[in-house]
DNA sequence: CAATAAGATAGGAATAATTCCTAACTAGGA
DNA sequence: TCCTAGTTAGGAATTATTCCTATCTTATTG
């Protein structure tokens, strides 16, 4: 079940609470209960259509984009050229390592923000808002070597 | 006139030098002069075009790849969905401060190189091969306050 | 300096990812 | 229960990029 605190806070926020919005935030939520791999609108829309099997794909979109602006999802963009979402755990803020082959995603821990504070003392007539961090390269299973 | 170090690069890298690949390469070196903004294929094609009118987006785009993979150019992925180019300085390495609302971006001196040694260390299953950082916010004329 | 083979090109078709459009539907407040 | 602003399905449209293939060219070699 969807721990209560993502809807009630999009109930706060002014977002109704239609079922394909409640089921596509159940398989985000899977998704991070199942070791967080990041998810394409496509396989967001699988999922949901294993239960409401009418669920459009331009809904899959809208509702990761209502729910990204709203805070409680991640949108990232790999160089892979799709998009992917990730659920956020409350307060939790991590980075990305990405298999340039398997497109595997592990999270990393560390932020470099000392530079997003320098950046933000340097550049005060930009008016930061995110970031992303993201280091490429072979995983275990498809490096050559 | 393109500095003759890249022609040289390329050509002991085994690149072919066709006219086409030259004004490509002189497009991506004028814009290094010009400030450096990044550009995408699209734009690329339109000022090759001025020089050699028949030249297709699917040359560009080629070209751009092999430039990349002998690491004369650097591909860089935004949020805004579509691929920049950029040539790279001899040595010199950056990242980028991007308005969300004109796309213009500004070169970050700084690297988050620490983390990038402790992720080095900490996942020596994972071979880095490169890393993307990228902040986000409004320039001074798209910040509205 | 000409022959030639490997590699490159143009142009258009194909693919992939995402967004737009519109008529029909529905959540949730009154 | 009613009403309306917001949401949805479905397909069309758009955007970015890659593929296909017949033709051409670079640069090596004789």
């Amino acid at each position: 079940m969807i721990p209560g605190e993502y809807l009630k806070h999009l109930k706060r926020v002014g977002v109704r609470l239609t079922p394909q919005r409640q089921e596509i935030l159940q398989v985000l939520w899977e998704r991070a209960q199942a070791g967080g791999q990041p998810v394409n609108a496509e396989e967001v829309m699988k999922r949901v259509r294993e239960r409401y099997p009418g669920v459009s794909l331009d809904t899959v979109y809208r509702t990761l984009a209502t729910f990204t602006r709203k805070g409680i999802v991640n949108e990232l963009q790999f160089k892979d050229q799709s998009r992917r979402y990730e659920l956020v755990i409350q307060g939790e803020h991590h980075h990305h390592l990405v298999c340039l082959r398997c497109g595997f995603v592990r999270e990393i821990a560390y932020c470099p923000e000392d530079i997003i504070k320098r950046v933000r003392e340097s550049h005060t007539d930009f008016k930061i808002e995110e970031h992303s961090f993201t280091i490429y390269g072979y995983c275990a299973e498809c490096r050559e070597d």
